[in-house]
RNA sequence: GGCCUGAUGGCGGAGUGGUUACGCAGCGGACUGCAAAUCCGUGCACCCGAGUUCGAUUCUCGGUCAGGCCUCCA
């Protein structure tokens, strides 16, 4: 079985087959810090979360290098900066750690290399010089800038030949530039701003040239996979390329480009009482990380995905499901440890999440009404399949129970042995007002033939 | 204006030239003191028009609608 992936340079499906199968290379476009970041900037970490664990599947967990940039010079950090009157710094390094805890709440591993801009200042000034020296950019009033007409390929990403390009500009054009769509690779910054020095003067370097910078920096040019939000191909990606290739001499700079589709909100608002959910920090508040990561994924990748309350409790309830059957097979013992080739099929197919996830109903349904030796197997090949993109990881009894503190607990399990008695004594008026009484604190309850389990309708 | 996607049941969302997944919700039944969970069964869809074909939801063309990008927004 191959991997297949959608290539946004071909447009197709391609089968991956990476430079060097011992060191497999991915980059993606990550968060610019200045504030908690939106949920729809976490689709593409979690959707490229689930192709870094593919591939350490499939190359092994040592072969497989991911770099995830932040980009932490930019105007609207400088702007945050000023207006709480401290350092950039300050501002980059608050939202970036809750950034990295959000995403590791959304099950998201953390990426071998996280590169940072300003950190970064010195290979992003190389670069710069040698697309100079390669005749592919020129210094003017302080800035420097990419010549585009230096490549000839630039806008074959995007399908966007140049020309075309400066006929439907609707940006003013800087006075410096020798062509429209020539873009900033460095640039003089305002008075207060954070500066850095180089040969062109002191300044920061242009949005693009610092993933450019950061990706040589940090795995080598070209690499196997770039990613990001479909946003992000023009001008972003295609710029990243041009500079790459003028830069290195190197014609490929990526093997595949992949792009996940955006986060609809439509029309209907959130439930109110879960306040600005469009924050994945808030909305992390109000939902399990799980089901959360289970909603970006049950669309297709490149697919828009519709993003409401209704999705998200839907994926509540979709692990409700998977979680319950485990709970119910506690007793069974999982025999083989691998994931069930249906589910590694859909995902090898360019990452289809949905296939993937009616392969884990369908494994769970053989779990409930299996023979003994189809349950174990089921029950291994479900949490190998599910565990292999994140799902799953937690004890079942922590899903549904997660959420209650130890005294509310004790309290719990009061009334239910307290009804369990009742139940035995056949007194089922007692028996309904203690479950009356356990539905006004949201707790559900079951009886089996051992005696009543319970767990909680929803959790907060 | 240019370029590019998409349109599947009550909702979400796969996939296929001939029998349409899966989940949630619904309905009937089993189980239960009654429920819940689970199990069994079941109803409900492929935007419109034309073409190709023995046969199209699936391919082609046109239309309609929706969305995205067009210089720093995942």
């Amino acid at each position: 079985m191959t991997l297949r992936l959608h290539d946004t340079m071909t447009r197709e499906k391609r089968d991956f087959v990476p430079a060097d199968p011992q060191r497999v290379t991915m980059y993606v476009c990550g968060p610019t810090v200045y504030n908690f970041a939106h949920v729809g900037n976490f689709r593409p970490v979690v959707v490229f979360d689930v192709l870094f664990r593919l591939l350490r599947h499939l190359y092994g967990e040592d072969a497989v290098l991911y770099a995830a940039n932040v980009t932490d010079v930019d105007d609207k950090i400088n702007a945050k900066a000023a207006e709480e009157g401290v350092a950039i710094g300050v501002v980059t390094d608050r939202y970036l750690a809750a950034y990295n805890a959000d995403a590791a709440k959304l099950g998201a591993l953390p990426p071998t290399f996280q590169p940072r801009a300003t950190r970064t200042m010195d290979a992003i000034v190389a670069m710069i010089a040698r697309l100079i020296d390669n005749g592919a950019a020129y210094a003017a009033e302080g800035h420097v800038l990419f010549d585009t007409t230096a490549y000839a390929d630039y806008g074959k990403l995007s399908g966007r030949p140049l020309d075309e390009m400066i006929a439907g500009a609707r940006v003013e054009v800087a006075p410096y530039k020798r062509n429209p769509a020539d873009f900033v690779l460095w640039k003089p910054s305002k008075p207060g701003e954070p500066l850095w020095e180089s040969p062109w003067g002191p300044g920061r370097p242009g949005w693009h040239i610092e993933c450019s910078a950061m990706i040589e920096q940090t795995l080598g040019l070209p690499i196997d996979i770039h990613g990001g939000g479909i946003d992000l191909v023009f001008p972003h990606h295609e710029n990243e390329r041009a500079q790459g290739v003028c830069a290195t001499d190197d014609r490929t700079y990526s093997r595949f480009w992949l792009h996940n589709g955006f986060l609809n909100f439509g029309e209907e608002k959130m439930s109110k009482s879960l306040g600005n959910v469009a924050l994945a920090h808030d909305l992390l508040a109000a939902y399990p990380g799980e089901a959360i990561r289970w909603a970006l994924l049950v669309g297709h990748y490149r697919a828009p995905l519709e993003w409401n309350s209704e999705l998200l409790d839907q994926a509540r309830r979709s692990l409700d499901r998977l979680y319950g059957a485990l709970q119910r097979a506690d007793e069974v013992v999982a025999y083989a440890s691998h994931p069930a080739d249906a589910f590694l099929t859909a995902l090898e197919d360019d990452l289809n999440t949905a296939q993937a996830m009616a392969e884990l109903f369908r494994l769970a349904s053989k779990l409930e009404t299996g023979a003994p030796e189809e349950k174990a197997r089921a029950k291994g090949e479900l949490l190998a399949s599910a565990g292999l993109i994140g799902f799953l990881t937690a004890d079942p009894e922590t899903w549904f129970k997660g959420g209650v503190d130890e005294a509310l607990k004790s309290r719990i399990d009061g009334l239910i042995a307290a009804r369990d008695e009742a139940r035995r004594a056949k007194d089922w008026p007692q028996a309904d007002r203690i479950r009356a009484e356990l539905t006004a604190l949201s707790v559900e309850v079951m009886d089996g033939p051992a005696g009543a389990t319970w767990r909680l309708k929803e959790q907060v």
